[in-house]
DNA sequence: TGTACATCAGTGAACGCGCGTTCACTGATGTAC
DNA sequence: TGTACATCAGTGAACGCGCGTTCACTGATGTAC
């Protein structure tokens, strides 16, 4: 589709191939990323997949790092005008979930990209500026740490403490129970989970609600 | 295999049905519950568990209500010593992870029984006082009202905190890119992620680690 | 206590489906001379 | 500019698999009289 002409040789078959799986993934999650389907999608002979994907399971990670990618753009674009680590930290927390959101087959799909700590990290699933949610996590945390607001020692717990709640959020917003529920709703309740994991990590007095009775 | 004897008529064949399944849940998780396996281990034909659920999809969800019953019924363990609403909250968040970490697979299917906050709800999916790991979650926090350590409206908002922090850290522990790290790493990092959100619910001062640099 | 009969719980074989994957192949392309 | 040829990227048909589900059926059970 991409690049298609109508010759025999399709130009670009590896990429027409992934962004036909992208849009299975968008249009019904992972599941939905079947070899026969894509290859249907692209007009072209099941076979043809095998010249540039091992099997089924290499074509899903390929679509699956392409998802966690535009991830890593929407996580990035909501993180440009952020004046502090608070600010920072909340924009990464919220960005997640609204990718999550707007895109739960992209999101679906995209733990296959995080099957492994180290492709967690690794720099092709980054957005523009190469950098992955977790990454992007982290710089937040360093902000913190530069202004004082969280101790060196602490970043790695605050990193866990985060990107659990707000994995867990997404996950339960955007493919789970709470799925059903009007999206306004979803999203108010999405500030509230980013705002009480910002209020855990930086501690209160950055635009927390009060939550705690005591000082 | 429950309450098998040699005779035809099985004597409890839906019961067995589900026994298998959850058998098969543990194992390898909610995809391997499958109708022709379920009642291959069963010793049955395909064609009886037809007699005992509409589809396959029916047999799911109850092995899922069991798994959540199992669930329900570890965070209740825990729970058990609980001096107050801070040590009540601890307990339920880290009952929830060890159950994940324990029976990955069990949580797995477990999650078929939550698709609906209906059914997270419901009575069913309890331990032995049946109460739901959620409405545990509530019981803790009302311990905390109670307590005078948190607003009656902070409640919902905590709860979804809660639920979303422990939840996603279960899975990326349990199911996620974290499950191949050594199993006492996860404990401990649940531990940090478990103190970190009831320090974010409940405040400061009961247990936390000085995570924040300031008071 | 014995027999007839309705009911229930299972059998055994088969259906169609869509999947991933493999076969031997052929048409298109571009490079060397 | 033209031709030979190696290489590459696709074809088309078929394989076997395990699945969920449905058919008409039969063997076991328990109740009424």
């Amino acid at each position: 589709m991409t690049s298609a002409r109508g010759t025999y040789h399709h130009g670009d078959l590896r990429a027409a191939l992934i962004d036909a799986g992208v849009d299975l993934a968008r249009e019904t999650g992972a599941a939905a990323v079947v070899l026969r389907e894509v290859t249907r999608r692209t007009g072209v002979t099941p076979r043809a997949a095998y010249r540039h994907f091992a099997d089924r399971d290499a074509l899903l990670r390929a679509v699956a790092r392409v998802a966690l990618g535009r991830m890593a753009r929407t996580v990035e674009e909501g993180l440009a005008g952020a004046a502090d680590g608070t600010a920072a930290l909340t924009a990464v927390g919220e960005g997640y979930v609204r990718f999550a959101l707007d895109e739960p087959g992209l999101f679906d799909v995209g733990l296959f990209a995080m099957e492994d700590m180290a492709e967690v990290d690794a720099p092709e699933a980054g957005g523009g500026a190469g950098r992955s949610p977790y990454h992007q996590l982290h710089d937040a945390l360093a902000r913190l740490v530069a202004e004082g607001r969280l101790a060196p020692g602490a970043v790695d717990g605050a990193a866990l403490t985060c990107w659990s709640g707000v994995h867990g959020y997404a996950t339960l917003a955007a493919l789970g129970p709470l799925r059903s529920l009007p999206r306004p709703e979803r999203d108010a309740a999405a500030s509230v989970v980013v705002a009480g994991l910002v209020r855990a990590v930086a501690g209160p007095g950055s635009g927390g609600d009060g939550a705690t009775t005591g000082p």
